[in-house]
DNA sequence: GCGATAATATCAGTGCTCGAATATTCGAAC
DNA sequence: GTTCGAATATTCGAGCACTGATATTATCGC
């Protein structure tokens, strides 16, 4: 029998899951596993993690639009636009037609959803504390700047796939 | 007045959308343009970024089983089944019950699943290799050294949020 | 053999995410 | 005033992703 061995599989860290692994597994790894940890800390407050994304983004900028939000998420206007009915819904947000332009609604935080945002943060700021623990502020720098780069980079190429050549 | 001022969205790259923001946000924004690039890329080809993800699962560890890919993925078995069910539907895998457990379901890319593989790997190298662009090998090594640490910390945090300790 | 436990797989329900299509609003061109 | 174009917002359909619940299979203990 040739199939008899069991195939190896490593645990996270280790091989391909480790640092051999391509650099967009690994991305791709840790994000996941931070996504998880979010929603699990923010899990009995009723806040998912976009529903937390995108009421730190409409606290953080008031009177925004969808469209706004949207660019500021990397997320797009359809995907807002059901986050945003739920967040109203939950009353935790309000939307109101600009008086600017008729077809803009600009939104903000009610006072329970900014009294929510508060809770949800005293959680992630532990999560926070835990990605840079063990970094020296070099390494953290490198980081941070690498991330950007990434976000920036790609998130531009968004229909334009080039050939880079 | 002192709501007339427009409010200052940042681009990608500046602001709290930069260097300055918290850590898991630039993860997070950094992953999605990542994502949202690997979909595109892969657009033509009626492969999903999670599709990709499971049949490259599958092709190194051939024979594995749904929970054995969910844990490679930190994907939840219920997820698995589905993505797994929408590509033997489309002839690029299939399944069949082991010998040893006949609940267990050994998995395998068909031919034309591999050579699919194929042709998406092609797509995904050109992104593979702007991630590392401009990274020192002393950066990447960093890099790689706290995306695995992060994915490790946290998905080992899975349901036990004890304070710290 | 029978029950308890564990691992695997699936179904149901809710929410997120996209592409495609549609409707509304405003400004510019005619 | 009407038409065109751009920006905003929503609806629809498909796929992804979770929790919770359920069913099947194998092992351990009686």
């Amino acid at each position: 029998m040739d199939d008899n061995r069991p195939p190896p599989i490593p645990e996270p860290g280790e091989g391909k899951r480790g640092e051999q692994g391509h650099l967009g597994y690994l991305l791709l790894q840790a994000s996941a596993a931070s996504r998880l940890a979010t929603a699990r800390a923010l899990e009995d407050l009723d806040v998912t993690q976009p529903q937390f994304l995108v009421m730190t983004m409409v606290n953080a900028y008031p009177g925004a639009s969808g469209a706004e939000v949207a660019r500021l998420t990397v997320l797009t206007p359809q995907t807002i636009s059901l986050i945003v009915a739920n967040l109203e819904r939950a009353g935790r947000l309000t939307r109101a037609i600009s008086p600017e332009h008729g077809r803009i609604q600009r939104m903000e935080l009610t006072d329970a959803g900014r009294a929510l945002l508060a809770r949800c943060r005293e959680r992630t700021q532990a999560m926070e504390g835990r990605l840079t623990a063990a970094l020296s502020p070099d390494e953290e720098r490198i980081i941070r700047r690498w991330l950007v780069a990434v976000a920036t980079r790609e998130s531009s190429r968004d229909g334009s796939l080039a050939s880079d050549g």
